[in-house]
DNA sequence: GTCTATAAAGGGATAGAC
DNA sequence: GTCTATCCCTTTATAGAC
């Protein structure tokens, strides 16, 4: 019944086992890793340690099924709609603000969190994070520069390098601070005018010669 | 003697104490807080347990001791020259390549990783972070830009938004990828690069009009 | 102040009953 | 599969000798 999944593709079948993840994600981003006990989390779940180790090999191992999954989870959250109908500058914005919520939300902030912590004792984690997310992004929002500079609509002559520019100012003046809990001292900003002054920046240095 | 020295200012008196400040750096960067024992740290310090609790009241503390220990040291590093005396795209350029390198050093790098991921539990430890890292250089870059614009030689409505534009520019096509230990693959950029292109797209949006 | 030795608690992981 | 109870080790922290 169960040979064809083995298990790390995607939905657990068991009841027990979404319950578990559950609770394991919370704890591990409330404590972190190396703070985090087996002990703590079958409390959480409301199980016994015992069926902890019944569906996940060992620790480390729960915790990388649980930084993929929500990692595929947020990658999927940021399918963008039709920004190909829109102007460029529109189509930035609405780019701009769908990532920031994104990345400043407390879920995503606690994942990167603990991934960027663990990353050089769990180096595949660190690359499958990497790829299922900022990449994603990165490598999407390239193509559409690319197509944009085909278009004439923007002069872009390395779209991954803009791209990775445009998605650093975003990122740049809040992402930061928020990871380190600090939003209201150090002059928080408000995520909107961060990207209007990220669209603005890249527009100047990257529209095509006069667009008005 | 040790009135006026309450041993959270400058120097540790003792060579112990240093000698367990540096081993205790090590053993936090390289296991993380949670996962660092104090039995590992006393063994790498060459001392025992007990000498550590002669010195610091706890792991805690120790850990405080030593992230605020190398921020001091570190915005230290980052006293930049005579950037007055150059060109606005050369004073870019080179307060680029310092920055980068910094934060792109391995102990930059891992102390950056350990203050974010305990953040959320040293509140206290994120914000000194902050303040004396990367407040302080975008504290000066904004003067620099400020300066500039009165001058003329830069139109910068927002000094402070502007530096932290440029400041992310730097760090996002590198930062998050050396902290994930994703070097190689993803295409890894030269910073160099990364210097150049950054202070090719801060110029075209916030040049003065016509600097031909 | 510094060591050896140990206390007291909590860690990951498992055996065996159901 | 799931639980209770437990093994064995490591953890933080301290007592007592020097």
């Amino acid at each position: 019944m169960t040979a064809s999944d083995p298990e790390a593709a995607a939905a657990p079948p068991s009841p027990k086992a979404e319950q578990v993840l559950q609770a394991a994600s919370r704890v591990f981003r409330e404590q972190g890793y190396g703070s985090a006990s087996m002990d703590a989390i079958a409390r959480a779940a409301g199980v016994s340690k015992a069926t902890l180790y019944a569906h996940f090999a060992g620790k480390d191992q729960l915790f990388a099924a649980i930084v993929s999954g929500e990692c595929r989870r947020h990658s999927q959250a940021l399918t963008a709609p039709d920004i190909d109908r829109l102007e460029v500058r529109q189509a930035l914005a609405a780019i701009g603000r769908n990532f920031l919520d994104l990345v400043l939300s407390a879920k995503a902030r606690a994942i990167y969190r603990i991934v960027i912590a663990e990353a050089p004792r769990f180096p595949e984690l660190g690359r499958a994070f990497y790829a299922s997310g900022p990449a994603a992004v990165l490598a999407r929002l390239a193509d559409y520069l690319g197509a944009a500079d085909a278009r004439g609509t923007l002069r872009v002559e390395d779209p991954k390098l803009a791209a990775e520019q445009f998605v650093a100012m975003l990122m740049g003046p809040l992402h930061m601070r928020h990871l380190l809990g600090l939003t209201a001292e150090f002059g928080d900003r408000d995520p909107a005018q961060v990207v209007e002054a990220a669209v603005a920046t890249f527009l100047s240095a990257y529209a095509p010669s006069d667009p008005a």
